[in-house]
DNA sequence: CAACTGATATATTTACAATACATCTGAAAG
DNA sequence: CTTTCAGATGTATTGTAAATATATCAGTTG
């Protein structure tokens, strides 16, 4: 009908954009019939979806209390970017080393695409394509365990970013994966490690900037 | 009833439990229903731990077919081991760094009955008290999202370490385990996170030692 | 101010539907 | 006559939904 995802991959899949993209505002309690309803399902794959969020942390279920989506404040973004710092070194890394030939290829389109929509800007794009590298570059890795483990860390990032500097100028951050993105395409480990150092510098020095502003 | 963990939660554990010391065994294939019956509880508590075992990468769910638990071999383990010292290596610092008075105290007493359970030997014992070496730990660190993303990993090696390992001597683990630690408890970042290091050059060890054998 | 009652939301169970696999039967070919 | 292959049917298992039970919170009343 709707693909071939089964309903439960379905609810997790809206629910965790409509997180990101704040569609689910943080703080907000929603009940399971509500979202059930919203999108059309039962409240089995519902609640699947649910418990897989709240074990990647965008939401709390309370029990008898209703779910709340998650709360972020730049000082949990700063751990959530330690965590996320410590596996990308690795998975960058391997990736470098290990992408076959057409790994590096949609490396490279993904490049180009991101380019044309951070220049637009199309922020939800960007948002897609910055998604889309990280799924590469979690495969080229030949590592399942470390992208499992990555994989909520970036979405958390992708939703504070999209928070909080969703509206300023993709320019810089886009650039920066670029440079990640063309090192991993050549093969460059060492250089790709320097990038991903300077894109997770770059992330951070947004976070404290932005603990520096009592808002 | 049973504590006051819901369904659910018993079902994860004891199916954890199970898995990691082999009750279940890898590449066994079991049904809902036989876990329900099993364990005395409904089919929905089962159900849900079984998503959470699955993308914790215990056991694969593939669809009207079953549920087959995962194996594991020794190259696994080692990406395993990659991903894990990448986090470790922030934990254990921060956990050196932050502790509270209590849980430098809790750490004492788990390295004192983990040097117990390794001179025993009672191996069932010495893997819960590394599980509570693990998460005391990570709540000392003050990051729940590396801990969300290391505990799996912990649990696989745990898992592949009584599989292979369980028989033998106990002691240099331990031991390597008790130097962490101590470190952590005497608030030694630096030496915490050396002696960490270690321990991670040991395992990956032994498994290196193991991939060479045929078996 | 305390206790009770009603409403609401989740936790769990149960039942039903859909799907895949295995087995059995039949016919056709050698 | 035997063997093999194709088709159909039966069984087992998961996916989904609805119903029931239980706990929590809020509002009201004594």
């Amino acid at each position: 009908m709707t693909g071939d995802l089964s309903q439960s991959a379905q609810a997790y899949r809206q629910l965790e954009e409509g997180i990101v993209t704040l569609k689910l505002k943080p703080g907000e309690a929603v009940t399971e019939v509500a979202l059930a309803q919203r999108l059309g399902l039962g409240r089995t794959p519902i609640r699947e979806a649910l418990q897989r969020l709240s074990w990647e942390g965008l939401l709390t279920i309370r029990p008898r209390l209703g779910v709340i989506i998650a709360e972020m404040n730049p000082s949990d973004f700063i751990k959530v970017l330690d965590a996320r710092h410590a596996l990308e070194r690795l998975v960058v890394g391997s990736a470098a080393r290990l992408a076959s030939q057409e790994e590096r290829k949609t490396l490279e389109g993904c490049a180009e695409d991101m380019r044309e929509a951070a220049s637009v800007p199309d922020v939800e794009e960007y948002l897609r394509l910055d998604k889309a590298f990280d799924e590469v570059v979690a495969q080229a890795a030949c590592n399942p365990f470390a992208a499992k483990a990555l994989a909520p860390l970036q979405t958390q990032c992708r939703r504070f970013w999209y928070r909080h500097f969703g509206q300023a100028d993709l320019n810089p951050a886009a650039w920066s994966h670029l440079e990640v993105m063309q090192a991993i395409a050549n093969g460059d480990e060492h250089g790709a490690m320097e990038q991903v150092e300077n894109l997770m510098f770059y992330l951070r020095r947004q976070a404290t900037a932005l603990l520096s502003l009592p808002r």
